[in-house]
RNA sequence: UCCGCGAUAGCUCAAUGGUAGAGCAGCUCCCUGUUAAGGAGUUGGUUCCAGGUUCGAGUCCUGGUCGCGGAG
């Protein structure tokens, strides 16, 4: 069948490889680093920029956009016309989001144990008492952190069907179902869209692991399905499927095996709350995925680890990593990450990186961006996340054209060799 | 010239006569499907000066210095 996406291989190097990704907004030279632009922008950065960025794809975030509303993207014609970017675009289900942010603010959250197995719901959090004020019209959840709940008021309430969650924003209730993260997705009109999919706490132990783990798989099935039954969208946008099985080699291994199964367009890894849980089977949960379609692996973007991401076959990564460290002074360079706002920078006159061609290098000193920290100033995070996500495309380009070279690994060596030094 | 008020960390200010603190700034670190222009930790004092009272003074008394008001 013809698909909206099409991975072209030009050269691989053991299971690495270097290709096209084409879209119905174009090619995206693979491996990529996919700019991640939640609410509809990549923090800092005027869209119009992208391309000379070396930004080729961005990825926006369901759970956001639904939340601020979608009806003036639907209105202005889907989200490339709304944000003035005709390049290829993703939107992440939300499924994440529901999760992370239904949990609790932060991320040490995590105290997800199963109180009754047999319950078909599940509150997240750690096992508490149960207050008799919450969510009347559901039976009692099944785990449930009250310390959480009545801190933040936040939570997110799984059962089969879908999901219950709280706005972040506004603390309204919302739902989530499969069906309904896709034809949200639908209405963003992004290229490339994920099935929804259930985020579990780094702790969760197996048990709920393996459950919410099946749970996703059947949830990755209907949104297939959804998906399919719209003439149009299925035309236009392509569907992945996400890789779940938290910590467990294991389970990894069986959804990469359950999921490769199915017939999605592509695949994204996810659940990456920690990377040791990830990296480490990446190539063998590559090893169960098609090898002709595109794998993106969500959520990982340390140059470091894109790595091991592409060594391990991955195409695309997308991480908050370049913008949020750049709107916080951290800059990237090839003797590893910097601090622009400390006092040893105040008059160094030199680019952010020597032999960086980025408009913030080309253009100013160390001194200058340092300045604009120090006294606050919004142009201070703009360029260093420019120079940030400047650093990341063009490092995922590089180790393209060392792959279609055939020297991805004396590359990776000398990279990381003189990325250790600071 | 007189009267009143004030002087404590780089800044703005706390501290019944009993171990001088806070916020901000500064310094260092952290951020991996963004609730993040965010978060954590932390360094800073001859308490204006000189005397006095007291077991003990940032605090009370005396005299200065400087600043801000008011009167003349």
């Amino acid at each position: 069948m013809e698909r909206p996406v099409r991975l072209e291989i030009l050269n691989t190097s053991g299971t690495a490889r270097a290709g096209v990704l084409h879209t119905s907004h174009g090619p995206i030279n693979t491996p990529a680093f996919v700019a991640v632009a939640t609410k509809a922008n990549v923090k800092g950065i005027d869209p119009t920029q992208y391309t000379q960025l070396g930004i080729q794809t961005i990825i926006a975030n369901t759970y956001h956009l639904y939340l601020s509303g979608l009806e003036v993207i639907a209105k202005a014609g889907g989200l490339h016309k709304f944000m003035g970017f005709a390049g290829p675009i993703m939107t992440d289900s939300g499924g994440f989001q529901v999760f992370s942010l239904g949990e609790g603010y932060g991320k040490k959250v995590s105290k997800v144990e199963v109180l009754q197995k047999d319950s078909s719901q599940k509150v997240l959090g750690s096992p508490s008492a149960q207050p008799e004020h919450f969510a009347p019209n559901l039976s009692a959840p099944a785990v449930y952190d009250e310390e959480l709940a009545t801190s933040h008021g936040k939570l997110a309430i799984v059962d089969e069907d879908g999901v219950t969650f709280t706005s972040h924003i506004d603390g309204s209730m919302h739902r989530f179902t499969p069906e309904r993260s896709i034809e949200i997705q639908h209405q963003l009109g992004a290229d490339i869209i994920y099935a929804f999919d259930e985020c579990t706490s780094p702790t969760a132990d197996r048990e709920y692991q393996k459950e919410a783990m099946d749970r996703t798989h059947r949830w990755a099935k209907r949104s297939l399905a959804t998906h399919r039954q719209n003439i149009d969208s299925n035309k236009s946008q392509a569907i992945y499927g996400i890789v779940q099985g938290g910590r467990f080699s294991d389970l990894r291994i069986e959804s990469a095996k359950e999921l490769g199964s199915m017939d999605f367009d592509g695949y994204g890894i996810g659940g990456s709350f920690s990377k040791e849980d990830i990296l480490g089977i990446l190539d063998q949960v590559n090893a169960e995925l098609p090898a002709d379609k595109p794998r993106h692996l969500l959520g990982i973007g340390e140059p470091e680890d894109i790595f091991i991401g592409v060594a391990a076959g991955c195409d695309t990564f997308d991480c908050v990593v370049p913008t949020r460290n750049g709107r916080n002074g951290g800059i990237y360079t090839k003797h590893g990450k910097v601090q622009i706002p400390n006092v040893q920078y105040q008059d160094d006159f030199g680019p952010l990186d020597h032999g960086c061609g980025c408009p913030t290098c080309t253009n100013h000193t160390r001194a200058y961006v340092h300045h604009l920290f120090r006294t606050h100033e919004m142009l201070g995070p703009i360029l260093a996340s420019v120079h940030n996500v400047y650093f990341l495309t063009h490092l995922v380009a590089d180790i393209r054209q060392a792959i279609i070279d055939g020297r991805f690994d004396e590359f990776r060596t000398s990279f990381l060799q003189q990325y250790k030094v600071r």
